[in-house]
DNA sequence: TCGCTTCACTTAATCGCGTAACTGAAGCGG
DNA sequence: CCGCTTCAGTTACGCGATTAAGTGAAGCGA
């Protein structure tokens, strides 16, 4: 038998077992036939290769077994990793993950939320740039969607995955105090906009409980860019002209950056300046000496998320639609008492 | 006006205007149609907040403006970065990037593919696991396919992105002999079937000519794993219980693994041991030492892919279908003269 | 003025499948 | 034996577009 040109539809399986589209539809899906029908129509429809084609079926009955996942950003190492333990999870529950990345542009986040609305996708997973957009609550509205790492506050969501940001602050500068840091430098990634985060405050309120000075700085995730903003605050210092003894990075991207122009100024990260990061990315225990950063429970996440939204997608009612993950700190050696 | 429950349909478009379907469609498309019916439809259809419904224009045209991007495995952090690379590339040509990942299963890699097939992706670009799967013919005589790395051989592509690997591999080990190296360790990431490719024919041809000892082992893209070869092969040496002075890793994933373990046998890369990589992921220049390895150019590949495949979508001949990227020896700290 | 082309649309078929509504026969209790 | 339910299919329509083919009017040269 050659390869079909084209292939098989549902007409021709019809055609083959001399009933009618309806009666074969119905007989793959196992119900309103009898058993021998049903029989007949799998053995038919296995021998003429017949498959769905998703397309007609999406057009027709507006489901997918796809699940979308956008990410904020995927120069964002974290979020790579995050993308792939999520589309991981998904095809383990035999749900194809699409991954789009909207770079970091909120216009190109809802575009492409919307454009996956519209292919149908069943359930939305996402890692917003800007959650606080009006648009998530239409998308919110016509698929279930579930964010991670912030709240869609305008959007009426099928679940969120948070991060206890300042449970997590608060242990690491709690643990630097401790190793007797009283100038700590803070890098945060800043996107176009994020206007409504509120790390810096966070940190604002633990520096000034702990008694100890903490400036704030944005800063890029890419690694050239961070480097770059590193390299700053390594040979300036801080507004006033003392240097900090400690760099807390918001994000493991930018404490690779901080490594780097340590390296460049000849000091040693764990000796001279001691860094912390934020979401234990896998590189981070490679390095010398290895990152003491916050350990989220990457998988745990991945997994939660996919939960929900599997889910909201089959319309069960699930107990706690919220999240809230708590850090874990994972000292290494990149830290050190002063 | 409040807002749609449901999407506009061309139909209410064509109800605004007195018109019939087919004539808004076409005035859409600007064919067809005269100047001040164009206007008139493009008004309307704004005011309505019209947007195609890009399923029923896949079943219709079938036409999308997607291209499928399908990792071999998204473990690896390279092809995280060239995925990230890729989709930033299509982004900026206006068309939307489906990431997938095969998880390094060559079975679930083709399935993917059709899956992407059937949902009427414009083009495919693939990190393939298995390239001598024999699956890929029917998938490229259905959409234009890029495969990026290896050649699909049993498929008729529309182009291939390549990389010289004897180049790499000659450049590498000769650059090792040069700093006096005779007995190196190469480490090949090997996944559940890849069969053919020759690399360690390469590296067994330039062992010869170069009057060394290359031992090649198989060894995980996963960070875990990695480590845990390389503890093996940094403690036990090689089968003659002689110890490599060097160690050659296909991957710079595999690298890293060799780092930590490195870093646990208190060894020093850099002095005790030397590493070199294979493709540069930009975490390789932030490690101390920073890590000497290959690089290929990454920007290069995304634009090439994403050329390749959008010429073939529209249907442009290329002159050349086949890129081989040269290999540059990127030398950093982590390879010494012994 | 006739016939032919061009223009500007409309009609209608199609893409491949899902599903509500209908039909005819069988089963069955009373 | 009748009316009702159930079963096993069928008919027919809808999903929301694209697009080939058809149609009537206007334009135009001879």
């Amino acid at each position: 038998m050659a390869r079909p040109r084209k292939r098989t539809t549902l007409r021709e399986v019809a055609e083959a077992t001399g009933l009618s589209t309806a009666a074969v539809s119905y007989a793959l899906r196992g119900t309103h036939v009898s058993k021998e029908t049903e029989e007949r129509v799998r053995k038919a429809a296995a021998e003429l290769g017949y498959e769905a084609d998703p397309i007609a079926r999406a057009l027709a009955s507006g489901r997918t077994s796809m699940v979308g996942v956008l990410a904020g950003d995927l120069q964002d190492l974290w979020q790579q990793h995050l993308m792939a333990a999520i589309g991981r999870e998904l095809l383990a529950g035999d749900r194809y993950a699409l991954i789009l990345d909207a770079g970091g542009d909120p216009q190109r986040e809802l575009a492409l939320a919307k454009q996956l609305r519209d292919q149908r996708v069943d359930g939305l997973l996402v890692s917003p740039v800007d959650p606080s957009a009006a648009g998530w609550a239409q998308i919110a509205e016509a698929v279930p969607v579930v964010s991670i790492g912030d709240s869609l506050r305008r959007a009426r969501t099928a679940g969120e995955v948070l991060f206890d940001n300042r449970a997590g602050i608060d242990a690491v500068l709690e643990y630097l105090t401790g190793l007797g840091h009283r100038r700590i430098t803070v890098l945060t990634p800043t996107g176009p906009s994020t206007p409504d985060r509120p790390a810096d405050v966070y940190v604002r309120e633990a520096a000034g409980r702990l008694g100890i000075a903490a400036e704030v700085l944005p800063c890029a995730q890419e690694l050239g860019e961070a480097t770059a903003v590193a390299r700053r605050v390594l040979r300036d210092g801080g507004a006033d002209g003392a240097r900090s003894t400690a760099v807390f990075c918001f994000s493991d991207s930018i404490a690779y950056g901080v490594y780097a122009a340590a390296a460049e100024a000849s000091l040693k990260v764990g000796r001279d300046i001691s860094v912390v990061g934020f979401d234990d990315h896998p590189v981070s225990q490679v390095l010398t000496p290895p990152l003491t950063t916050l350990d989220w429970g990457l998988t745990g996440i991945a997994e939660e998320a996919a939960r929900l939204a599997v889910a909201a997608i089959e319309g069960r009612r699930v107990r706690r639609k919220r999240m809230l993950c708590a850090p874990r700190l994972s000292e290494r050696g990149s830290a050190v008492r002063v």
